[in-house]
DNA sequence: ATGGCTCTTGGGAAGAGA
């Protein structure tokens, strides 16, 4: 069983890469974030034909996610019932035996911006409906893009970044208590290299330099992390032509 | 370092991303 998280920066234009990586690396579960679609527009038919299933709930211009499933999809929730939110940023589903949950996170831009405090009040939000949704499933994942570096040693300068948006202490409060309620990431389950990330700057040769965070989790309650036996971030789709900023997220489970 | 790079809308220039 795979589950994937990967921010596509514009599935309009990395659709191509998208159906290319799944014919690469067949997964049960892919969550994307930053579709950037309409639902109108949402390139459902290219994707059911490389067999997935799909859901999705989107917007103009910015945000949108989907979940493409090999397995049926059922129960599928949009947004946070316990926030309303303009923005389509959450797309919840029941895949065989667990409850996937597929966000984006917001930016949050900088601590003084509008915008931060939205994502701290959205983060809090989020945790009380994952809440309720683990005492409902035991067999939980919460994928996507957080928008928050969890440790010093999950950004390339953490000196260069102190105290700033992604690494600030609220936000990677609020991170630790999502994952206080039983979560684990995947990711540091497992013996990993120094310096690996998910997301790189397009700028000053970002990706070249390594100059990179990491920001794209997958958070899995006991029973999945107990199923749980790698965790990679696959580096090969953002040496592509016009790649997207993110790299795929992989966790394997038994 | 003010920006850099990429994407979107709209059909040019500007906001957002992280």
């Amino acid at each position: 069983m795979k589950l994937v998280t990967w921010n596509v920066n514009s599935l309009k234009v990395r659709l191509p890469q998208v159906l290319t990586w799944l014919e690469n690396n067949p997964v049960d579960v892919l969550c994307l974030q930053e579709t950037k679609l309409t639902d109108d527009k949402f390139p459902q038919a290219e994707i059911e034909a490389a067999g997935y299933q799909v859901a999705f709930s989107g917007q103009k211009t910015y945000n949108g996610v989907a979940i493409l499933s090999r397995h049926a999809i059922t129960d599928v929730q949009k947004n946070n019932p316990l926030f309303e939110d303009a923005q389509q940023r959450i797309i919840a589903a029941t895949i065989q035996d667990m409850r996937i949950i597929c966000a984006y996170v917001p930016n949050g831009q900088a601590l003084d911006s509008e915008k931060y405090p939205y994502k701290l009040s959205w983060l809090a939000s989020l945790h009380e409906w994952v809440k309720q949704e683990m005492s409902q499933h035991a067999s939980l994942a919460v994928l996507g893009d957080y928008n928050i570096a969890p440790e010093d040693r999950d950004v390339y300068d953490p000196a260069a970044w102190e105290g700033q948006n992604l690494v600030s202490p609220p936000e990677r409060a609020a991170l630790q208590a999502l994952i206080d309620l039983g979560l684990s990431d995947s990711f540091r389950m497992f013996e990993q290299a120094e310096k690996s990330f998910s997301w790189w700057d397009y700028r000053q040769l970002g990706f070249r330099l390594n100059k990179g965070v990491r920001i794209d989790h997958i958070l899995l309650s006991a029973a999945l992390a107990a199923r749980c036996t790698s965790c990679v971030i696959d580096k090969v789709p953002r040496k592509w032509e016009q790649p997207s900023d993110h790299a795929p997220v992989i966790a394997t489970l038994d």
